[in-house]
Parts: structure tokens; sequence; C-alpha cells
DNA sequence: GTTTTGCATGCAATATTTTGCATACGTTCC
DNA sequence: GGAACGTATGCAAAATATTGCATGCAAAAC
């Protein structure tokens, strides 16, 4: 009865984006939540719940495949490869017309900031400091990153030259933002 | 017996960016569409449908209240204010413990880069040419509103001093996304 | 004079994301 | 010997966002 169920709307990134990591690895589901908490991550984030029930539609539609992995003494893994269909798929999605979102940088901060007052300036500081602080460390990850499988990027096949190209628009971003906190730091503590 | 409904999830950035919207002006669902699509609307996207949603939801809350404006010929209009409620809880939201997301780009794009190829690498240049352009645009309405309204944001009033902090953050992030495009595109056609 | 554009509002369905909850096994810390 | 943590999976409900559709009036463009 049911059918595939196919949606009307083809956005769905996080569908495309997780067989993007399925492209040159077999991964289990929680492989996949902790790597969208990395690298593909900075640019798509999913909880694993969210993963789960992705990987169950594209196993129903046969754009990838499940593999049970059993290990002695341990709760078995699902791992999950991409199909031939699967790999068609994400090629069309790729050359898809894509709605250009322009950096959509949907950060509640910024309103918050619309009502910068006595009351809340401190907090607003704090928060800001905070901010800083963590995507200090994200850089610091970006970078050993870089330096570990992005030295010499003019080496690189070009599918991992797209993924650089990714990894520099965030460390470039990354490292805007920490000057933007330190004027803003500095604008405020002058109020 | 509906009640009010009260949700137990605290997010609902939207229903604070109308209410921000509505700290110094009365205005209507299409003035708030409008203003989504410019100012706050960079920092948090919205569409009428949602904003005429949220505006209901806030009315029956009595965080603000209608007014309606007839206007002869014209089809009537509903204006909106902030009650002192509403004025205390966009207060409280403030200072609340804010969920650090750390400039989430979720942006399609990027996986779409982690998918370089032969087949793609002229789409994917062209599309990143789109969003230079669309960027500079943007980038130039930022200037337009700077120079009109923060030129000399020393002497500007607390409040207007926290928007000036989000709107440098736009443009800076601005500046920095057209650095990358430009580095991207060369290094695509250097491919 | 008809088409387009702008003003102004909204419903309903679908899609997506988040939150809360739940289970189960193994290892390491204390 | 028990608590905490890491691996591993998943359901259900609520919240949020997007898309498609719909209406109606007025002014301006062609």
């Amino acid at each position: 009865m049911a059918g595939l169920d196919i949606p009307r709307y083809a956005c769905m990134a996080l569908r495309y984006a997780i067989m993007t990591a399925l492209l040159e690895d077999e991964l289990s589901g929680y492989d996949l939540a902790r790597s969208f908490d990395q690298s593909l991550g900075f640019f798509w984030r999913a909880s694993h719940q969210q993963i789960y029930r992705e990987l169950r539609g594209l196993s129903e539609r046969r754009w990838i495949v499940r593999r049970v992995d059993r290990q002695l003494g341990r709760p078995e893994r699902n791992l999950y490869s991409l199909t031939r269909d699967g790999r068609q798929a994400l090629e069309r999605w790729v050359l898809e017309a894509d709605r250009m979102r322009l950096q959509e940088t949907r950060d509640e901060f910024y309103i918050k900031l619309y009502n910068l007052s006595a009351d809340s300036i401190d907090y607003l500081a704090e928060r800001l400091s905070a901010r800083r602080a963590a995507m200090m460390e994200r850089l610091y990850l970006y970078e050993r990153i870089r330096r570990r499988h992005y030295r010499d990027h003019e080496t690189l096949p070009l599918r991992r030259r797209g993924v650089y190209l990714a990894l520099l628009g965030g460390i470039m971003q990354g490292e805007q933002y920490l000057a933007w906190c330190d004027e803003a730091l500095a604008l405020l503590a002058a109020s």
C-alpha cells in the first residue's frame, strides 16, 4: 500500500548530506551522528534521531543499503553504504537548481543584541566572550584538519578540493567571527 | 476551553524577533514581513505566513495588542504594538540562557561542494558567482544603512549601539564571504 | 482596457528540526 | 560493587518552517 511516498519538495539537504558522508565510507548511524558533530556538521547540523530517521527513508527508497555488523559481546551495528541509485540521485541533486540562501546566519544572539540595554549589557558581553572562546576552539579544530589533510591542496583530487573549499569557508568565516567578537566586546566595554 | 497553551519550549526566537521589531514602532503584519526581508531579516528570516501566525499567538498571550487602522478606499490594516507584559517577556528572554549555536551556516551549497566533480564544477562555479553577486548587493544595502543611520555610532543611544553591532556583524561576514567566493572561484578556475 | 505590481491578510498541508524519552551492553572510574 | 560514561539504536510528540493556494482592492504600466 504505502508506496515510496516520494515527496514533492526537493530540498531535504540532510538526506543528501548523509549520502555525501557515505560517498567513500560505509558508516553506521552512530558514526554519522559523530561525523555530523564534526566536519560535515559544521555546515549542516543534525541530531542522531534525525539521522536514524533519514537512514530509514533512504533505505526504503533503496538509495542506501544496510549491512549488519555483528560484534562479539557488543550491540550490533547497522552499516550503510550508497547504492548505484543513491549515487545517481546525489549526482542529480548537486546539479539541481539550488535555492540560494545567502549565508543565513540564523542566530538569535543578533536579535538579543537588538535589545541591548543597561540591564542586558553585562550578560550579552559575557555570552559574546563565550562565543568567541567556542569559535576559537572550533577554528583550532579546523586548522588541525587543514594541516593534516589539506596542507597541499593543489595536488588534491578534484572532490577533495571541493571539501577543502568548504573547510576554507569555515576557517575564513570563523576568523571573521573572532574579529567581530573583538570589535563588539570593545564597543560594549566602552559603553 | 483552549487556554493559553503555553509551550514548554522556550526558544521561538521568531516570536521575540517580532516583538523586537515592535519595540519602537506600531507595525502591521505586512510591515513586519517587509522588515523581515530587510534589516532584522538578515539575522532571522521569516515568511509572511509565519509572521501572521506568530502575531495571532502573541495576541492570544496578550504580549501584543491589535489596533485596526481603517483607510479610505484601501483594505484595512491590523497594527500591532507591544503590551507591558510583552515588553517584560522580551526583557526576560534576552537575559535567558542562550543556546549558543556558533554561526551555524546551514547552507546546502557547502554539501554540494563536498561533491565537486568534473560534471559539477561548472555549475558550482556559476552558482558561486551568483552568490557572490547577491552578497555584493546585500553588502551595498548594509553599507547604505550604516551610512544613513550609524555613521557616528559612538553617539548612539545604547540600544541602537546593539543594532549597530549586529549590522557590523553582517557587514564583516559579508565581506569575508566575498573574499571566500573569490578564492573559491580562483581555485575552481584553476582545476 | 487589461495586465502587472503593490498592499494586505490568511488557511492548510507538508517538511524539517528539536526535545523528551527509552533501551541495552561494556568499560572505566572511584 | 555501583555510578558514570561511551557505544548503539530508535519512537513519539511538539515546535518550527516552507510551500501552495486563496482573496480582494487600488494604482500604475502598457
